[in-house]
Formats: C-alpha cells, structure tokens, sequence
DNA sequence: TTTTATTGCAATACAGTGTATCTACATGAG
DNA sequence: CTCATGTAGATACACTGTATTGCAATAAAA
C-alpha cells in the first residue's frame, strides 16, 4: 500500500460552537424562512450529523432563541443618542428593518421572553433612557407600550407581505379583484364600511404607515411621562 | 352463519363538515396547545382516517386559520355600543379574554392576515364605529395601530405567562432569584439600569397594564381624530 | 336485473422531522 | 502497549403533513 492509497488520517471533525451553528440555522432561515431550519440541515451546512449539535443546544427552541438574541446585537444601536423618544423611535425603526432583514424573525416576535444577552442589552439601554423620567411603573409601560406597538405593527407587515407575494397582487387590487373569498364577501353587502374602505382606500407606504402609528403612541407616552400617574 | 354473527351493515361514517373539524381541532388545541393540533389527532377525534380532512380542508394552515376565524365568532360583540372609543377598547379586551381561554391564539395573532367571516365582521363593526370620524387614511391608521397594539401586547402577556408557569415562578421572583442565567448578567454589573427595574419594579396585574398601555393608546387616536391629518 | 361508471373513504407510502440510545473509534492516561 | 474515557456518528423511534393507490358502495346505464 503505497502513500497515495493510504486513507487520509481521518479528518478530526471541525470544531463547532454555538455562534457557527446559530449562524448556519440564521442563513438558511433568511432563505427559506423558519420552517427550513432543521436540525439536519444545520448540521449537515457544517459538516456534521445531526446529534453533533445537541452538544451546543438542547432543543430546538433554544437554537431559535439563540437566532433571534443574534438579530439583536443588529438592533442595539452603536451609540444611542440622549433623547428618550429617540431612543425608543430608532429602537422601533432598527428591529423592523431587522425583520426585514429576517422575515423570519416576525413569527417569533414576541412569542417568548428575551432573554439572551444581546436582549437584554437593548432593553438596558432604552431603560437607561428612560431613567427618571418618571417613577419606574410608568416608565415600564411606557416602554412595553411601545414595544407591544412595534410588535404587533411588524407582524402584520410582514404577514401582508406574505400575502402579497404569494398572490403575487398587491394589498389592494387583492382585496378587490382577485381575492375570491373576499370579493364575494364584499359583494354580499353585509359589510359597507369594509367595502368602502377597500373601495377608497389609497395604498400607503408600509414604513410610513409605522412610522405613524409610532410617533402616535410616541405621542401619547410623551404625554403620559410629562405629567407621572394619577 | 346466524344473524349474530353477520356483521353489521358497514356503518357508513359520520358525515363530516368544516366545522365539526375546526371544533375538534380547537378542543385539542384549548388542551394541548398549538402544537398538539395534528391531522391525525383531529381525524381520529372525528372517528375517521387522516385523509378525509383534505376533503374539507386543502392544508393545515388553512385549517389554522379556521380556527382564529371561529375565534373571531367569540370576540365579535353582541351588539355594539356607540361611541368608537368604546368599540376599540371592547374589540380589544374581547380579543385579549379570547386569548386567555384559548391560548393558541397568541401563536397565530398576527400572523397572517385575517379574511376570514368572522374576522371581516369583527373589522366591520370597527370601521363603522370610526366611520366620518376623519379621512379614511387617518381611520386606518387608527384602527391598526390600536390592533397592534393589543396584538403585540397579548402575544407578550402569553409568552411570559407560559414562561412563568414553566418555571413556577412569578416573573420577578424568577428574574431576581433563580433564572440561573438572567442573574448572572444582570450580577455583571452590565445592566444597572435592568438590575434596578428588576429589583424595585412591582409587581402589575396583567389586565391593568394591558388596560392602561391601551388608555394611552386611545389617547393618542383620540387626539389624532380630533384634528385630521397635517 | 345486470353491468358499468363514479364517487369518496381508507390504507399504504414517502420523505421528512426532533430526539434517545447505542456503537465504535480516536485520544488521553498508566 | 494497554486500557479507560469521552465524543462523533449511526441507528432507531415515534411522529408529522400529504400524494397516491386501491377498494367498495352507490348511482347510472343497458
């Protein structure tokens, strides 16, 4: 058996950690969303079987945690300025273009505590911004008040998104045209104001919508931090 | 062969419709959450195998969004009062209790948009409460940011009531005593601002911060429809 | 009434999932 | 060189959603 024949000393396996899986996991979840992220297929991208992650994470809720605390160092803002209502408005502005970034991101939005340090970095600084502006019980509802806001506002976006992608319609010329279970629903007259409202409705700008429904609720925390509770 | 022994004439099976399916699917999901919803669970609940659902139903998203239709039939209010602030805070509420007896929801609330019967009646009434009120553009917007806002802020009151109830423990006890990781940030001294909240913060009821986060959104609405747009 | 066509249910099948368990091997110590 | 140990990998299991196939009972036709 001469040098050439001789098997290749068996390759020790690439060392794995849990920054490259999360890695693996966030890149095929940017390109085929959240259900093509398989315990195999992240494996499989880093050249190992499946059980190799299960020395890094314990289930498989924990690898999306881990995706979504990731996303977060992209939102924490390098250098926050001084102002509050700044402070919160590009905390808002900065997860959505993250969403839009991993749309992926939107189905797990909201549906667990965060936790992981990148999180918890966030919320530190919008806390700190925050910091005896009012007593502290006004100053979380505030600060949940507007994250329920964006929330909610960047679920629904990247829900009609969605929608329109795959009819390949817009919001609108959907709702009005092709859509056929609504159409017909429309056409049935039991629902006027609705009708109308797809009727007449012009088509707005998804960012501006946001844009103004934050500086709304802005608005109203403003108000609410100006004069402490009742 | 006696007529005891003839077999029974073969039962012809239970005829099945869209609505016997979604309630069946809801009752496992009430019990087992989300993620105990199967095509098989459902089918066998009916007496019947998997494959009659594609008969009524053409994929399992579709039977999900069945299911937050039938919802929306249980937050639809009787008969609605006048006043459209009045509306909005019911719709919220009602959508909020919803949520609270079937907690699926949270998972699904915003998720997709909702077209469905129910939904569409639910989006009725709140638009005729606001009709005239302003320009149609500033109605929208005050109808979904409202929306957000409570969606955004049931899915939160979900997820840390599920992560309350996994660790048996109330948040706060949980974040300042046991939750092994949060602790050991927060002990860094990275996060004085955090540290703080967690260690005076009182403890809210859940329906008066949800009440409260929403009075002030209605505020800023309120405000907005008094004088139309710039 | 007998034969054919059609319908709709059920069984089987497939490709995939998350995860537990078991096996074997490469590496460390003695 | 031998042995213990830990870890990578293979195998296995119980499921999943859904496509396809076959069958049996009814409706239609002769």
């Amino acid at each position: 058996m001469n040098v050439w024949d001789r098997p290749e000393p068996p390759t020790r396996p690439a060392p794995l950690d849990r920054e490259r899986i999360v890695a693996a996991a966030i890149a095929l979840a940017d390109q085929g969303g959240l259900e093509a992220v398989s315990l195999r297929k992240v494996a499989a991208r880093l050249d190992a079987g499946p059980m190799r992650l299960y020395g890094y994470i314990s289930t498989k809720e924990e690898l999306f945690d881990l995706m979504v605390d990731e996303v977060y160092a992209e939102i924490l803002p390098e250098e926050q300025p001084g102002d509050w209502r700044e402070v919160l408005c590009t905390l808002a502005h900065r997860t959505r273009q993250a969403t839009l970034r991993h749309e992926w991101l939107a189905d797990l939005l909201g549906g667990r505590p965060t936790l992981g340090p990148n999180a918890l970095a966030v919320t530190e600084v919008t806390l700190a911004a925050l910091d005896g502006l009012a007593d502290l019980d006004t100053v979380m509802r505030a600060v949940e008040t507007v994250s329920a806001y964006f929330t909610g506002a960047i679920r629904r976006e990247i829900a009609n998104l969605r929608a329109e992608r795959a009819t390949g319609l817009s919001k609108r010329d959907w709702q009005r045209a092709s859509g056929p279970h609504v159409t017909r629903m429309l056409a049935t007259g039991r629902f006027p104001a609705l009708a109308k409202a797809v009727h007449d409705g012009t088509e707005v700008d998804a960012e501006v919508s946001f844009a103004t429904g934050l500086d709304w609720v802005l608005d109203a925390v403003a108000a609410k931090l100006a004069r402490p509770p009742t």
